[in-house]
DNA sequence: CCTACCGATCGGTAGG
DNA sequence: CCTACCGATCGGTAGG
């Protein structure tokens, strides 16, 4: 029995229903419509770079807009607002962490629950720590600044990308291989790997796999 | 051998040149000098209480001020900026988190060094969880918004803190009693440790006591 | 510590 | 997506 949860998201369709926002004023330069996108996700990834360098207060939308190219008013002509773009910048952050995670639970099959965990392990620093992946730390240290129904939104995506957690800590535990309570452990566990955004640097100290093997030998017994 | 450092702090000489302000304008009510004092630690335990619940940028200093009963001008008599605020927060939070460090290490002689450790970790969630300890968690989460000057000052304060981890973690490897390299370990533990912030509630779930063992159990092996 | 104020910046919008 | 702009808020100060 695998151990392992796939976690597919499913189809979301909660676009406002005020989002069809209709281009006004002087048409598109080209016949490319499809740029549309593009335009509003470099934003989305310049606001993600801001402001996990910056904060999400001490960002204006006028930096996120230079960042791009654009003048002070044009971000509002994709975005209605900027706590909208702190959003767009977490539900992303939060799709792509699970699609990674669901990439590390491929084929694993019914491979050791240590095996599986180091897999969980690796996604969740990749995801924090790979370079250009500014989504979800901006998600984990800018939480505040979300209004209730943005969090609360947010909340099932994440409780989704955790629900990978819970049966393979469980196995580890039957086995005698974790030696903590289940649920104590995962928020510990977590905690540790998400505290990384914090002193991890690319550039010197250990690799992401020598993170990955250090957290995996100090929470978990060997198998042995 | 005892394994616990003593990080007793350095008497400290760094009060700015420019701090000999003298009070202008409306004498003191009473006699009572000394309450200047008091007032300027009520507005750092206001300004603690509100960086940590909505930020530093979030927080405005009329918002300070209203909340120790002052009008918005105030706060700069006692502060000659909002940085200066967030600066003494910080370097308050660590002395207590020293003193409080130190005091658990006091007595502890000759014991294990999983006791030891114990008694660190206890601490450190004391310091970070304790009703009414906002300081240290704003130094954690608002770390951002320091100037280079004050980022450097703290740091030192913060390796005076880090000082005890080492031979204690040290003393457990050599056991057999911690399984990660130990500098990956400090970073890590202390990670999880901080990252309490975020999801405990006094109100609910386990206690600081029972989080504490839980941690001792997940890092550290059976002296066994 | 209060009063009154200044300059700067910010999120957001109308209209094209 | 740009231009031009508004109202609100903010950190900070002079003077008492």
């Amino acid at each position: 029995m695998s151990v392992c949860v796939s976690t597919t998201p499913p189809k979301h369709k909660h676009r406002t229903a005020t989002a069809d926002r209709r281009p006004r004023g002087r048409p598109r330069k080209t016949e490319d419509e499809r740029d549309d996108g593009n335009r509003r996700h470099e934003l989305l990834a310049a606001a993600a770079r801001l402001f996990r360098l910056h904060g999400f207060d001490a960002t204006s939308t006028r930096d996120i807009a230079a960042a791009v190219g654009m003048h002070s008013g044009s971000p509002f002509y994709h975005f209605k607002s900027k706590g909208a773009m702190l959003y767009a910048v977490m539900e992303e952050g939060m799709r792509s962490a699970i699609a990674r995670q669901s990439k590390a639970c491929e084929g694993v099959g019914a491979a050791a629950p240590r095996i599986v965990m180091r897999g969980l392990i690796r996604a969740h620093f990749e995801t924090l720590l790979g370079s250009g992946n500014d989504f979800v730390p901006v998600m984990l240290y800018e939480h505040r600044s979300l209004s209730a129904a943005q969090r609360t939104s947010l909340a099932k995506l994440q409780a989704q990308y955790e629900l990978a957690w819970t049966p393979v800590l469980e196995a580890l535990s039957r086995r005698g291989q974790l030696r903590a309570p289940v649920k104590l452990a995962r928020l510990l566990i977590l905690g540790a790997l998400n505290w990384s955004v914090q002193w991890f640097d690319a550039k010197k100290g250990a690799s992401i796999d020598e993170l990955t093997d250090a957290a995996v030998a100090l929470f978990f017994e060997d198998g042995a």
